[in-house]
DNA sequence: AAGCGTTTAAAACGTATGTTTGAATTTTAC
DNA sequence: GTAAAATTCAAACATACGTTTTAAACGCTT
């Protein structure tokens, strides 16, 4: 293959570039400019512009859930508590190539995009791909909080996905708001420490634990 | 005026279609067609179509900033828990023409889309007209909370934030799913009365309250 | 080094967008 | 009732988009 990395360089550029503005708001003259590639090479690599958009997401995507699915392996054969379950989450996405805090801020913001600008294909690209490490994970949830009604568990989930989302989505911003006018110097692992036993708590509200 | 409405006719479609599509995605042909009106009304009326988009904010914000300067010159003057706070917040947008849950969910997801899809020319409009009363809100949430330090305070926040617009962007969507997959009958107020305690929960988590 | 499949390149295609125009129409005001 | 202003309308404008096309350049095998 002549020039192997074209490829790479047109999903460095688009994830760059969606993260920012959108998919919608992305061109493909803008990522094939950023990439320094020729127009038609989006078209020939990936076919179009909505299968280029799913594998951006693939290329996080399928190394996690592989790496998640693993994890599942494990945990699915002993105890846990709620905060051993959230802990997974962020332990396998530091070892799917997430574990630089930028990479994690524009991951996380795409899966927002996912969520706020989900284009129908996009949706059911990943739901059929990864649903059901999905679904096993979720199965773990219900095992470990058997004190919640379906109804509380399946709307505290939400709760935790959005707070979860919506704030890595923008956490590079924040973080530099934050450390502006507080005067400190956070990262993104201390946001992350500080989400975790909120999100728990929220989790177990109204839960006698003793 | 010659048919007074049409401005208001323009509105409502808007509304309507950049919840469900997003700004981008929603074009000027889409919002006249769907509003019975001409095409070149939006620009006859708004300018521009980014004057419209801040004019779609402004329909829902400015009467409820009004309402909620009101409630806060109120509470100011008293001492107040974590959990009237949050009451206020949704009190107040029961009395701005909010009550009903659809307009709700609609106002969610635009409030969503201000965030994810922000425009730069949306951000500057929102902070520039209703930042003042954003920022009266936080002082009292400050006096709350003396518990927690600055930087806790602010990503709690901000946690809370995600898990309430997070939430009820999709809030229809996901009461449908509820509602099936658990044989529930749901609606938006449960919703609500559910994310309260669990906001309350994770922003004073770890917080002796005794 | 010749030939062949793969990749890049420049250009054009068709379509859709936001906006502007200028005339027709309606409403307002006197 | 008529002139003036405000609004509607159909049409065209210029621009940007995703995609396709055709030819040139490249890399590998023989």
């Amino acid at each position: 293959m002549a020039q192997k990395d074209t490829a790479q360089r047109i999903l460095d550029a688009a994830e760059a570039l969606f993260s920012e503005k959108g998919f919608a708001e992305t061109s493909l003259r803008n990522i094939t400019t950023k990439a320094g590639v020729n127009l038609a090479a989006v078209n020939y690599h990936f076919g179009s512009k909505k299968s280029l958009i799913q594998a951006v997401f693939a290329r996080y995507l399928t190394p996690f859930s592989e790496q998640f699915s693993e994890q599942l392996d494990i945990i699915e054969q002993r105890e846990n508590t709620p905060e051993q379950l959230l802990k997974l989450l962020v332990l396998t996405l530091n070892k799917s190539g997430l574990e630089n805090p930028e990479k994690f801020g524009v991951f996380m913001r795409l899966l927002g995009l996912a969520y706020s600008q989900g284009q129908g294909h996009l949706r059911k690209f990943l739901t059929s791909e990864y649903g059901e490490v999905f679904n096993r994970y979720m199965r773990e949830v219900n095992r470990v909080t058997p004190e919640l009604s379906p109804m509380e568990r399946f709307w505290r989930i939400h709760f935790m996905l959005g707070a979860a989302v919506f704030t890595m989505s923008s956490v590079d911003s924040l973080l530099a708001m934050a450390n502006h006018d507080l005067g400190t110097k956070s990262d993104v692992k201390d946001v992350v420490s500080q989400l975790m036993p909120f999100l728990a708590s929220g989790l177990m509200s109204n839960v006698n634990k003793d």
